[in-house]
DNA sequence: CTGAAAGCGCTAACAA
DNA sequence: TTGTTAGCGCTTTCAG
């Protein structure tokens, strides 16, 4: 089944030869005035739309960009994803996604798959992967944004500036005068968590404060877990005057943890989470937390790769850390 | 700059026709198995990675499906953007979005550069666009999947269950002998919560209950408009026993307002949302409310789309309503 | 400023 | 069961 309009039938009826129409078109050789607006009117009276895939295949180029992450439905990647689109969308190119769920072979699988398909670029939120996989898969010319951690340079990278959100927050405490500042951190070994723990430990000893082991605990991401390990703080002899947690579940679950022990929030135990879900505004008290910018994250990733797609840019990879940004609402 | 291996390389080094190697790899018609081993390994050891944008250009085909949404960032998508992934991508079909903010002419341009893409088929939740604009832009023959009111038939459709869903919640209230209902729906015009306000009617009048007008106001969907709104009908002086709203942003004002009006929630005023957001869970109280189930929703566009690529279904226009489902928490 | 010819990598007729 | 031929629609040499 032929495509019904192509680029020889408006040749043909401009009067001109299909090369002279291409060009015409894409404006990548000179061409008279007259031709121009021949091929144009040809070109509209038959409704002409040009096929990008007849185009990628000989100039190897897509227009598209792949988006790698373990879960297009966990609350922080749609917006990363809307801020990579609008970026890139700018500049004619399409976004294709992939949910990994952090499954190597599924990681690996999109990989491939979007690398075959010739995407212009891939940006990648991988968990499982490991350099030399990478490099067997993607093509060294293929431009790569990598968003995580745990692989080692060669790419171009962003980041969220996690130890300096956790360390304003802690700050904002110890200029109100609260020195008995605990901190709720992820699982051990989890690396958002573990830098958001380091910010906050690097605030306390700024200011001349050592924290105790015991004021370093540690919950899985949940407002249970919150909960939980933050009503144990609460029943200790000692309790701390603040906690500053490693996300707004946490920090949401020390929130009834304080409501359920009848500790007033802020006076008797200033609560701070981190990445400013929606929830954190809904809750009451409305949360104060650290906004972890998610949609400039996404910009952040597109115009890395847009600077290499449009050869902006060709020098050694780059990296960029997303400033985090304090949001006090009423809990601290 | 051609590609490295192609199946040409392949076919050399098996010692057979290009046309074979096609085939044998397809399984779309029938090779020795002699052959078929030595065209696999010849392609192994090549590492041979064949190329979609060549085949599509031939077949028409390029196993990628469009979702266009007004709002990516926005919680509803990406759980439907899930949904369908996860049912495509078991075929090997891949996702390919754009946000359009509901804009007229974004809708357009999206439509327009995915199906001259040639995408297989489009996923498509429109507020702007009209029939006849469709019609221009998408092939009668590409499988066109709408999930928006406002569009005639004469394609695939998935809606929510709306009125179900807030007749439903409304049911569950007057089982437990609530009369003096309220409700607040969104802005006037607006599709579903339009349709949400039918289902609690329903409700009412099958119950011999007649909602009287002024029972019966609207908001914008924000928590504000909520609270703004709710107040006022707890300043009645025959205040609503309970109100069911349009979405869970105004419930959550409702909840606000009935604390700041010293209404006990739920003995005084019971409050059910709509959406099931993540908040709704979060706040305090946890927030009794019908989920409307994106994933799911997700998961039908996909099945009605796959349905048609994989020539499963070749008849008329079909309809999915994705059943809502009430999650009792504890304000009503 | 314009055109002819070749080919990107694959698959569908058609033929054997 | 296999191969030959042609061509999807476009862009790019190369030549004029």
């Amino acid at each position: 089944m032929r495509q019904s309009v192509t680029i020889s039938d408006v040749a043909a009826r401009a009067g001109v030869s299909p090369t002279t129409v291409s060009h015409a078109l894409s404006g990548r050789r000179s061409v008279s005035a007259a031709t121009l607006a021949r091929v144009r009117q040809a070109a509209d009276e038959l409704g002409y739309r040009p096929s990008p895939v007849a185009s990628s295949l000989r100039t190897k180029r897509t227009h598209m960009v792949g988006l790698i992450v373990p879960d297009i439905a966990n609350p922080f990647y749609p917006a990363v994803a809307r801020g990579l689109h609008d970026v890139i969308a700018a500049d004619g190119y399409y976004t294709i996604i992939g949910s990994t769920d952090g499954q190597r072979d599924t990681e690996l699988g999109f990989l491939d798959g979007m690398v075959r398909r010739s995407v212009d670029g891939i940006v990648m939120f991988s968990f499982a992967i490991e350099e030399k996989d990478l490099t067997k898969v993607v093509p060294a010319r293929t431009p790569l944004v990598v968003a995580t951690g745990n692989l080692p340079s060669g790419h171009d990278r962003v980041g969220t500036d996690d130890a300096g959100g956790s360390e304003a927050a802690t700050r904002h405490l110890l200029a109100q005068g609260i020195t008995e500042i605990a901190f709720v951190s992820g699982p051990k070994g989890n690396g958002p968590g573990d830098r958001r723990l380091a910010g906050y430990t690097q605030a306390m000893l700024a200011a001349g404060l050592a924290p105790a082991e015991a004021d370093i605990v540690r919950s899985d991401y949940t407002v249970a877990g919150g909960r939980e390990v933050v009503g144990e703080l609460l029943g200790r002899r000692r309790p701390p005057r603040a906690v500053v947690c490693a996300n707004d579940l946490i920090a949401i679950g020390a929130l009834e943890a304080a409501q359920a022990a009848g500790v007033p929030v802020p006076t008797a135990l200033a609560v701070i989470g981190f990445d400013d879900i929606d929830a954190a505004s809904l809750v009451a008290p409305p949360l104060t937390t650290v906004a972890n910018p998610a949609y400039e994250f996404g910009r952040q990733t597109g115009q890395l790769l847009l600077d290499r797609l449009l050869d902006r840019y060709d020098g050694p990879p780059r990296t960029v850390v997303v400033p985090t940004r304090l949001v006090v609402r009423a809990t601290a």
